[in-house]
DNA sequence: CGGCGCTCGTGCACGCTTTCACAAAAGCAG
DNA sequence: CTGCTTTTGTGAAAGCGTGCACGAGCGCCG
């Protein structure tokens, strides 16, 4: 039997919304049953590496049937902590802070926007997706006020780590970081960083590769169908 | 000696963007030596991490010294394939489209947007960020005239299917996925994606399990400072 | 010009991740 | 109830990535 209150691999924890997204969809069009093998197919991934990451939220399937859609759509949900809604806070009213504000993508999965703030006095005050722009200062009351302790960093990268002491100091414990910068932080609070540009910067490196493709590769055996 | 033209770990190619960018603020503050002990520092990773990465490279470090900024910049920038800008293409002129198509980030390291597509028409005609919304019609044309390499789905999740399909047949042979869906693509086609719920979600994990730490943990082993 | 101190480059061991392969269990048919 | 099919759950092996530890090379100082 496996463990059902373990710490969970972090490999495993990245695939499990992947799983939840698809069991969800697949569970709306009333699929109700399905198969480590179909799951694979639909996240991309190998079969047993489905069965494996499932294993470690406990035994929830039925050896020669599957996995129960429903049944399964709560024990990833329970596990990740989605269960209620979290609300975050978003520091930084640019470009990409107030398309994450407006990103219908996370009220869909959990997530709300509890304030946006940001220092310029010219965006204090428009209104964002129905989200108003708050002053920088309003972000402990915003904090506090809502329990957030999810914050996202969406400044440019010489105000980040500014940013993610002011968020720290109100209390946040998870951040999520879209400033090309190297946050340092305590170790008790966890950050995840998404760069933009580093991504293409890796696309780029494979096109490159590509070019200088005088050399064994036989075509492109760099990466398959990918997540 | 190091290897010159090898196939770089795909953990490390991920790293070296890293690495440009503070080499680069370095180099800007007139730091013009630097060891692999401080970038390590500086980039929040291991030194030995620091010295197999950029070892990958070819040896252009030394000993008693550290590395010259400069021609490490310049060394990184042409294994990443960064001596050119390079054209993208976003598909999807939403939120998020709009919020990439203005990223100041993505010029700065080079990326330009070469155009930008979108199936509503009331979109279509808009300017964004000095960048006419196109039909996605017009998309083949875009690619082929600009020579367009790299794509970015920033569509629903159920468009994005069809978007990479498109991508691809109009000759993108890397694409960035923003949109919460898993692409099927050929294996020449190398896709990078990009899940904003999907890293609040982990996030999530880890507060959840903060709560239900009557465990082991003894405060937040999880993770350190990190990237 | 020899010795010393510093930092790179890398072999090696360890731990985490992936994949394979198969026994165990469940359902079904007769 | 027995045997057959299916699919899970998981040992064990193989593959990667990380970090230590140290030899090798470079510069500097006397």
């Amino acid at each position: 039997m496996a463990q059902s209150r373990r710490r969970i691999p972090e490999a495993s924890v990245i695939r499990l919304p992947v799983y939840l997204r698809i069991l969800i969809e697949q569970f709306e069009q009333q699929v109700d049953n399905i198969s480590s093998e179909r799951l694979a197919e639909l996240a991309g991934v190998n079969a047993a590496k489905v069965r494996k990451d499932l294993s470690y939220l406990g035994s929830y399937g039925t050896r020669g049937v599957g996995y129960e859609a429903e049944y399964l759509i709560y024990q990833i949900r329970r596990e990740l902590g989605l269960t209620h809604d979290w609300p975050v806070v978003i520091v930084g009213a640019g470009n990409l802070g107030q398309a994450l504000a407006g990103y219908g993508g996370f009220s869909e999965r959990g997530f709300h926007v509890a304030g946006i703030v940001d220092v310029d006095d010219n965006k204090i005050g428009s209104v964002i997706a129905g989200i108003r722009i708050r002053a920088l200062d309003e972000l402990a009351k915003i904090v506090s006020g809502h329990e957030v302790v999810i914050g996202v960093v969406a400044t440019p990268a010489d105000a980040a780590q500014d940013a993610a002491d002011r968020l720290i100091a109100a209390g946040i414990t998870s951040i999520l970081n879209f400033a090309p910068a190297v946050l340092s932080v305590p170790a008790s609070v966890v950050v995840r960083k998404v760069d933009l540009a580093t991504e293409l910067q890796v696309l780029s490196y494979y096109e490159q590769r590509r070019l200088t493709a005088l050399h064994s590769v036989p075509t492109g055996s760099t990466r398959g169908a990918s997540a």
